[in-house]
DNA sequence: ATTGTTATATAACAGCTGTTATATTACCAC
DNA sequence: GTGGTAATATAACAGCTGTTATATAACAAT
């Protein structure tokens, strides 16, 4: 009897993860979703029951796009390096995702969740490690720790515009810093 | 003939400087300064022209903050280590005046401004570099950039409540990053 | 075609924001 | 004390937010 619903949960919340890629979460309102839509406020809310529902929904399509960034960096060579680079990749392709998940203390993500996401794949990349070059476990969380935070260094510089360093330049910093931790934990053996 | 001002510029900034530490910019409205101070908001409008002049004095005061912790740092055996530990410790003491000054693409600093105001003191600390460690100009930068990177990834992880390290910890993490990178930078000569 | 259900639109509410017009009131000069 | 000036208080405005009550309208079943 009653008339189908003309909006989906899915247009709803593509309309909004639209916003959110283009403004951040802040621009993620009643009103500014229904306009996208071409719609009143009410078909947002006989779906969502109210707005944090919506942001978490956003927040967990966030994810979702995150992790098909580590999924192709996985497939490098060197998944080490191929995932500092998707997480770089996904910084600056996507500031306000990443803003959202890395840079809010919402508890949007965390770094448990960092790491339990990653731990999907986490032997992989440490038999990676230890396999290109040589570490013991232990060297190799250390390494992992290092070039996380230089990584994280850098994509947060990138995405509040305060450096813009080129692709090249990147590489380049990264793989001095690596090179040189992975040289000294060597020479200790 | 008219009454005095019964609340300076200097009050006004204080009140709002309070918010600004405990809470973050958002927090600092017209009615919360003026309930901090126990007046109506007539008084900061009479000192400020509008809430914009005020942030705007919010940020030249968190400048100065920030500046007295790197002068601090600056008296440091080892200037450059000294820095970098100061820019930590102002991360961890003031954390939403940290956010507002170097993770805010709104114009409050950027790099340009980070190192225009370091460079008061560049000379000295590279002297500091080449002195204690022995290393060209080139490779001080070098060192100067991937540290203050690294840095600034852990100052990030710490301000966004991602992971939480130990003064201990930073300094061990810290210390190793730095020997490997130059020794590594030594042994190319 | 009529009816009933309900998706959607409209509009309002409450609460927040910056800003300002008006009213009050405090105080200095006389 | 009286008066005038301006600092302050009050309250309102406009514009934003989330949320919701009500009205409209669309559509499925009969």
């Amino acid at each position: 009897m009653p008339p189908k619903n003309r909006y989906t949960k899915e247009q709803i919340t593509n309309a909004a993860l639209e916003i959110l890629r283009a403004d951040g979460m802040a621009a993620v309102t009643a009103r500014s979703v229904a306009a996208k839509l071409g719609c009143s406020v009410a078909p947002i809310f006989s779906v969502f029951e109210n707005m944090d529902e919506l942001q978490n929904e956003l927040i967990m399509q966030c994810k979702a796009i995150y992790t098909s960034y580590v999924e192709v960096g996985l497939k490098d060579k060197v998944a080490f390096k191929g995932v500092g680079l998707s997480y770089l990749k996904f910084a600056m392709e996507e500031p306000n995702l990443f803003k959202l998940l890395f840079m809010s203390n919402d508890g949007a993500y965390g770094l448990d969740n960092v790491l339990s996401e990653i731990e999907v794949n986490y032997e992989g990349i440490f038999k990676c490690v230890q396999d290109c070059y040589g570490l013991s476990e232990e060297d190799s969380k250390k390494l992992y720790l290092h070039m996380w935070i230089y990584t994280h260094g850098i994509a947060v510089l990138c995405v509040t515009g305060t450096c813009l360093f080129s692709d090249k330049e990147i590489d380049g910093m990264l793989s001095e810093v690596c090179a040189s931790i992975i040289k000294d934990l060597r020479s200790k053996k």
